[in-house]
DNA sequence: CGAAAATTTGACATGACTCAACTGGAGTGG
DNA sequence: CCACTCCAGTTGAGTCATGTCAAATTTTCG
């Protein structure tokens, strides 16, 4: 599928419509990227130039602790916004890493660019509130239950949401994301098997 | 100070400004309310028909987990908007309670009448969406704290941040709010002043 | 003042971590 | 095709942070 048709695709999930120039507009001003597995859309310590669309393939968003731990904040499949919002608004070095797991199509907006995509087309503000609303809503829920449930039932409640993902990514990466580590992993899942 | 003066100067924060008419629409669509100590604003299990912004007072958003134990998300001062999104954008019943731990006055709207102001008044998705953005990332903060950061340091760093906030909250819903039960907050403060 | 709530303290239990060793599969080079 | 290595995953033993239960103490507030 062509990169814009799945932007487009979400854009109508929202059921945001452009006219024939906001179209335009828009694919003017994205540029189409692609990366290799492993390879780094965006490294702990740089600037963040671009946001990041997922077209295709899988990426994770993780930041590396005093300690060197690596912790998993996101995994980023098709459709999804991958960055370091707060580095790429407030032109701050990032604290996150984002690599991808596997060959990956995004495409990509600088910040003025996108500033110059709001004036242009001010229905896009539409389209990133009620983004940032639903991103907002379920990281609160994702939060919730990191405070107050044991890992056994995060972990469950993470293969319910994400079946697909948990298909697609090793174990001791799921357990960064769960807050745990391989090991406790590990044993949970054997628990669950037994 | 006057309820609508903390609302348009929370836009001006954001360098939103609006027209003589904008103004007139939004004062129009929002309704002042006052609560009393303790009283709710929003019950879980309710319909959230309305989305409040905080003008003086402070509140809790909670939730009450199967056991019975309640879990503070989040603490709501002067300026803040509180309320269950996801209840109010989705029609379902509230998964929070807010409630008032001092006198509050807030400004409420409902959904319909959002929805119009996002039509009378279009910059007002400028707004949210801004103001989610920032919410998301302080989320993102918090969460990624919470999974991978000792008690101790997640209470210093709530302690810097809402340090107005640490000093208005019994300390048992403090622990709450950090996903610990209140012996544990006890002994992190005793440990901390020995 | 007196009741109720908040906080502190102690003793003990438990979930998750650390460290270390082991297993098993995927790739690599002889 | 067979070692060999590397990495993910598993398992075990001991430790530590935090939870649980129960009780004492302090504070709040009618």
């Amino acid at each position: 599928m062509e990169p814009y048709e799945h932007l487009f695709r979400n854009f109508s999930r929202y059921d945001i419509c452009f006219s024939p120039e906001e179209i335009l507009a828009i694919e003017s001003l994205f540029v189409q990227r692609k990366f290799r597995k492993n390879q780094y859309i965006l490294q702990q310590g740089d600037m963040t130039r671009h946001e990041t669309f997922i077209c295709r393939g899988l990426t994770r968003t993780y930041e590396v602790d005093e300690k060197g731990v690596e912790h998993v904040l996101f995994f980023g499949p098709e459709e999804w916004w991958v960055g370091d919002l707060y580095s790429f608004l407030c032109s701050v070095p990032s604290q996150y890493n984002v690599d991808c797991l596997e060959e990956t199509e995004v495409l990509q907006i600088t910040r003025s660019d996108l500033e110059s995509l709001y004036v242009q087309v001010p229905r896009m503000n539409q389209y990133f509130r009620i983004l940032f609303q639903n991103a907002y809503i379920s990281l609160a829920q994702r939060a919730s239950s990191s405070l107050s449930k044991p890992a056994l039932q995060r972990y469950l409640e993470f293969q319910e949401k994400y079946p697909h993902i948990g298909a697609r990514v090793p174990d001791h990466q799921i357990a960064s994301y769960l807050g745990i580590t391989p090991q406790s992993l590990s044993r949970i899942r054997r628990q669950l098997a037994g």
